[in-house]
RNA sequence: GCGAAAGUGGCGGAACUGGUAUACGCGCUAGACUUAGGAUCUAGUCCCGAGAGAUCGGGUUGGGGGUUCGAGUCCCCCCUUUCGCACCA
């Protein structure tokens, strides 16, 4: 007898690990192309190898899952793979800390992540994980530069590089972060540094990245990625220097070329040193050097004044043949635009605070609606407003709504200049000076330049024989015989690149590979690519939308264009989850020591409460501070569902299967489908959660009005395991199997609504007076207007509160409430 | 500075297109069952006032104003918090 009671108890640690082995060794979870069915590829963002799965693995993978269970109930073919991002920097630290090989590390932890993520009870088909670092993934990744290199996307320059010198490499400008300009990983102050190194062209989709219709994403995501890419409207202009020579500057005011009073270039820009008189060389070169200097150390943050100084140069304003000087300073920056300038200190607020410092002349040739203009003396801000144009020889009286095209017209007539679009955005990186990553697959020969190795030869594979020397440098660059190579051309003696590729280029086609990991004839089997993509909805976090985010869709645009996918965009629909906080909301962090392990919790509580509890504590998409207690109201509700289920029932003392416990029952019981299927659909988990945990207390108590052993109880166990299975998959299959079925319930459809059951009777009426509660009354669903206001003016608080005063107006509102208006 | 999002009980949070604010859970209070319980079950729990009581009245969604029969929801102003960008010409 004892020992009955024991069986059935909820013990989670027994029964999920059975029920893991039973799904793999079913093949459960195996998700093949059946051309002609609907499907769908839920997809969300690979986890870094980093050693154990934390909770916020959990919290980006599990709920994510269970929209993917969900989908797959509603009768979808549903794909959700998963893999490993195992390329990166982490792995060559340990190596270079600890003396393990990178290799052997990341392949090590993927091993445990593996195991964590199976502990999970995910619906993850392992047939179909890619891994990074693994060289028939890495394989592919190098073919994609090479067609990248064929299509004029990938090339390699010099220049002024962001590098960051503890994690020794160079990074992508979206890697930089923040106004003192630290290492996205590290934190570092980053340096500026002059490298040769291999850029994409994703400038060349600048404007196509900023179109979204047609695929759902969140406003805020395209919000970060169109101020990301930055796009301006304005006008390219020639000016000349006093001795003839042309150089152009960007504009978006070209209605103010007349204001302008001097011009401003970057210290860096080619032509400071030809324009620059002798007697002014030596102070623009100090400054020259400083700035250069001061990028190098570290930019200032708190002081935003601005510092400049006169070349002794002068230029020619082509608008009207003025001569202006030319002065240098920081505030321009070579990496926008042309690296020069036309200041107009009357209309732009930085140029006029230049002006306020060093005494230069201020102009206004905007005329806000007749206003009068002001005495440059008298100004104590640039005046930003549109208006029509003075001062501005054939131009002059040209009204607001007409400047930019008039303007424009008239620098393309004269050939001064033209319309031009200019975007903050610039070409993506890709370079790293480190080890662990994919080779560039590229040789570097005297007689051919760079030679992109041929298909036939890729993989170009990582040396494991490495060594690490003190000296910060790729050991790819110290090894010793690892460079030496053939020209691919010519077959003379040539060398290997270097460097290998940032690790958001591998990220940037997972999704692809996942389709058919150890297909051999190309980066994916176009047969899977045709079933299966688009990705139907994409999950993860936020942090990536300036840098993953549009590096993939970059890459998709590109392989579009060079006819290797289809279709405009990668993901038709994005979902972001927010941040698990610690317990006292501050970031988790170990030195804070408020780190969540999801591994203490698993052993507590079983994965399909702590799969509950991160779908029910907050919303999906904000997230929270973590609280240990709350978890035990997600137990708490399992171990009552377990009971509902495994206890021995009362018998039915219910007289018919209309009494009002079982009429209720079934209405609560669809109203509940109903609003579940809804909030799966919406991403909106904590309610899934919490209708499930209403829904409960309602079988509870109609139990105990004797509704148990009814169709309609039978209906309400059916109906809720099912909805439960996609939250809680374990204990969902334990309770199916005890109701008889022999199928897992993983394989059910999703349940119908039976509307007809959902519908109210009846329905509480609200009495209002002036709009203030007074009363409620029961009424049948579906009377008349007139009758409901009889009702309501017959209510015990209407006639008290209506004492003494006169109805002036009833307001209606069907199947809620009345509204008296009286005084 | 610019941009975005958000401010609802002691706490996390509900509230579909303007229509019963505070669902669900945590916590707390009381009781039951227990040798015991940080287990379980039952009842209660926004605030103020009145009442022995069932109840009754008033107030409440960061603050102020507006639109409306009616506002957590819409509009305007302000405050606070979080995030992103930060001299982008």
């Amino acid at each position: 007898m004892e020992r009955d009671k024991d069986s059935r108890a909820y013990d989670p640690s027994a029964l999920e690990p059975r029920w893991q082995e039973r799904w793999e060794a079913e093949g459960l979870y195996r998700s093949d192309a059946e051309p002609g069915r609907p499907k769908h590829y839920a997809l969300t963002m690979l986890p870094y190898p980093s050693g154990d799965l934390h909770i916020g693995h959990w919290y980006a993978i599990s709920p994510s899952d269970a929209r993917a269970r969900f989908m797959r109930m509603r009768g979808f073919n549903v794909v959700f793979p998963m893999g490993f991002d195992a390329f990166g920097l982490p792995a060559e630290n340990a190596a270079i800390k600890r003396n393990i090989h990178p290799k052997e590390w990341t392949w090590a932890n993927i091993e445990r992540m593996r195991g964590q993520l199976r502990r999970m009870g995910t619906m993850i088909d392992w047939r179909r994980e890619a891994v990074s670092c693994d060289p028939e993934y890495y394989r592919w990744t190098q073919w994609f530069f090479m067609q990248f290199f064929l299509a004029d996307l990938a090339y390699r320059k010099r220049a002024a590089v962001d590098w960051c010198p503890s994690c020794n490499t160079t990074l992508a400008r979206e890697q930089v972060i923040g106004d003192d300009r630290r290492c996205e990983r590290c934190d570092t102050p980053v340096i500026r540094k002059e490298l040769a190194q291999w850029f994409f062209r994703t400038t060349r989709y600048a404007e196509e990245l900023l179109e979204f219709s047609g695929i759902d994403w969140p406003e805020r995501v395209r919000t970060l990625q169109e101020r990301w890419i930055g796009r301006s409207e304005g006008a390219q202009v020639t000016f000349h220097t006093e001795q003839g020579e042309p150089f152009e500057i960007f504009t978006t005011r070209p209605d103010t070329l007349w204001g302008a009073t001097f011009m401003v270039l970057a210290p860096e820009h080619p032509l400071v040193a030809k324009l620059t008189s002798d007697d002014r060389r030596a102070e623009v070169e100090a400054y020259v050097e400083k700035a250069v200097r001061q990028t190098d150390i570290q930019r200032e943050t708190a002081d935003k004044e601005k510092t400049g100084v006169f070349t002794g140069g002068y230029a020619v304003n082509p608008v009207n043949g003025e001569r202006i000087p030319v002065w240098i300073a920081d505030y321009v920056l070579m990496s926008y635009g042309t690296g020069a300038i036309m200041a107009v200190p009357a209309h732009d607020q930085r140029d006029f605070e230049f002006t306020r410092k060093y005494g230069l002349e201020i102009r206004p040739v905007i005329q806000k609606n007749g206003e009068e203009l002001p005495d440059p003396a008298d100004m104590q801000e640039a005046m930003s407003h549109e208006g029509s144009m003075i001062n501005s020889g054939p131009l002059t009286g040209t009204p607001a709504d007409q400047v930019y095209e008039k303007v424009v017209a008239f620098l393309e007539e004269k050939g001064y200049g033209k319309g031009s679009v200019n975007f903050r955005l610039r070409d993506w990186l890709i370079s790293r000076q480190r080890y662990w990553g994919a080779p560039i697959p590229i040789v570097y020969c005297p007689e051919h330049g760079a030679v992109p190795v041929p298909e036939d030869q890729l993989p170009v594979l990582l040396p494991d024989d490495i060594e690490w020397l003190p000296t910060g440098e790729s050991p790819l660059k110290l090894h010793p015989t690892w460079r030496q190579t053939r020209c691919p051309v010519c077959g003379g003696p040539a060398e290997r690149e270097t460097d290998t590729m940032d690790t958001f280029m591998c990220s940037s086609w997972y999704h692809l590979r996942y389709l058919s990991p150890r297909y051999d004839g190309g980066p994916f089997d176009p047969v899977e690519y045709r079933y299966w993509m688009p990705i139907d909805t994409y999950t993860g976090g936020i942090e990536h939308a300036t840098m993953h985010l549009i590096y993939t869709r970059f890459f998709h645009k590109a392989l579009r264009d060079i006819g290797i996918v289809q279709g405009d965009e990668p993901m038709t629909q994005l979902r972001n989850q927010g941040i698990i906080l610690g317990e006292d909301s501050e970031k988790m962090s170990k030195s804070r020591g408020n780190v969540v392990a999801p591994d203490d919790l698993l052993n507590r509580y079983g994965a399909d409460t702590v799969r509950a509890y991160l779908m029910f504590f907050a919303r999906w998409d904000q997230g929270g501070p973590w609280n240990s207690r709350g978890i035990e109201g997600a137990s708490r509700w399992l171990r009552r569902v377990w009971s509902l289920y495994m206890e021995p029932a009362e018998e039915a003392t219910a007289e018919s299967e209309n009494t009002e416990a079982v009429v209720r029952l079934r209405r609560k019981l669809h109203q509940t489908l109903r609003q579940v299927t809804r909030d799966f659909d919406a991403f909106q988990f904590n309610t899934v959660v919490a209708a499930l945990m209403e829904l409960l207390n309602e079988m509870s108590q109609a139990r105990s009005q004797g509704a148990a052993g009814s169709e309609a109880w039978e209906e309400a166990k059916d109906i809720y395991v099912r909805m439960l299975a996609p939250v809680a998959p374990h204990i969902a299959e334990e309770l199916w199997r005890s109701l008889g079925h022999e199928r897992s319930v993983h394989l059910q459809p999703w349940p119908e609504v039976d509307e007809e059951a959902a519908r109210d009777e009846e329905i509480t009426l609200v009495v209002q007076i002036n709009g203030k509660l007074r009363d409620r009354v029961s009424v049948p669903v579906g009377i008349s207007q007139e009758e409901a206001r009889e009702r309501a003016l017959a209510t015990e608080g209407a006639q008290r509160f209506l004492e003494g005063k006169t109805v002036r107006n009833v307001i209606v509102v069907p199947g809620r409430l009345v509204n008296i208006v009286a005084t």
